[in-house]
DNA sequence: TGATCTGTACTAATAAACTAGTACGATATT
DNA sequence: AATATCGTACTAGTTTATTAGTACAGATCA
């Protein structure tokens, strides 16, 4: 019986040929665990040496990416207890949010679009996720 | 009379402070361009010279820029004749087409999760934006 | 309080990204 | 064909990003 390495239940892994940075895949799969729901409020990710073993990677990589998650408040540190995903999001003016997700989701479009699709493209399959994702 | 620029009509601005480089904010702004309709299909971009002296630049960054969105298939070139925004897209099958647009809509909400946005946030913002943008 | 768990600081080596200088080749126009 | 207008190739310098090695510091628990 081999030591098991924690991952919280999550199963990450490493693309060494997409040529994304480490840290960079480990955000991107957080985000996307929080995004569909398999990472809540106050989860535990995996430790950052338990992770950087499992990915083989040093353990600064993953404090890395765990790090620039606390600056962006999707998580938060305790030294000497662990990561969790945050318990409540900044406080921002309804102006402000509103700001930002419509920064956010007009970049998106223009993305979206330079690959051929429109908005109704996307509001289309949006309503095809919703079912898929929880929020 | 101080000889034009020519932009296109567009107002191709660089935030030096921004951080992003030159060549992608030169791309996103064709990329926004497209998405609202101000550049149709057919539509020509400046010439590299022209834009690059518009923006005190190098013309091999705009050259990059340009040749960029040639591979992403958002313009095609010509050499004598100028840079135009594509005729039609790449001939991709529903499924490819579909499989796409679902990783670049996943992975969107994942960021947008990580500002506190949900997917109803997003569709209902879209819905505001859906008189704005002409795709 | 000692052992062991947690994240962190500091350094450095390497790789990749970015921009510019300069010269070239292809196309269009006259 | 000459000339002006287009994008491109090649090179090189500089900066930034990325990762790892190593040692440290705070927190928990037996």
């Amino acid at each position: 019986m081999t030591a098991e390495r924690y991952t919280g239940g999550l199963d990450f892994i490493l693309d060494q040929t997409s040529g994304v940075p480490y840290y960079r895949q480990v955000i991107k799969q957080v985000e996307m665990a929080v995004a569909d729901g398999r990472l809540n409020k106050g989860s535990k990710l995996p430790t950052v040496r338990s992770l950087a073993v499992h990915l083989q990677i040093n353990p600064n990589t993953v404090a890395r990416a765990y790090n620039e998650m606390e600056i962006r408040g999707i998580v938060n540190t305790q030294q000497g207890t662990g990561t969790f995903i945050s318990e409540k999001k900044i406080d921002l003016t309804d102006e402000e949010r509103k700001d930002i997700l419509d920064a956010l989701i007009r970049s998106f479009l223009a993305n979206a679009s330079s690959y051929g699709f429109n908005i109704d493209d996307v509001t289309g399959h949006l309503n095809t996720l919703k079912e898929d994702v929880k929020l």
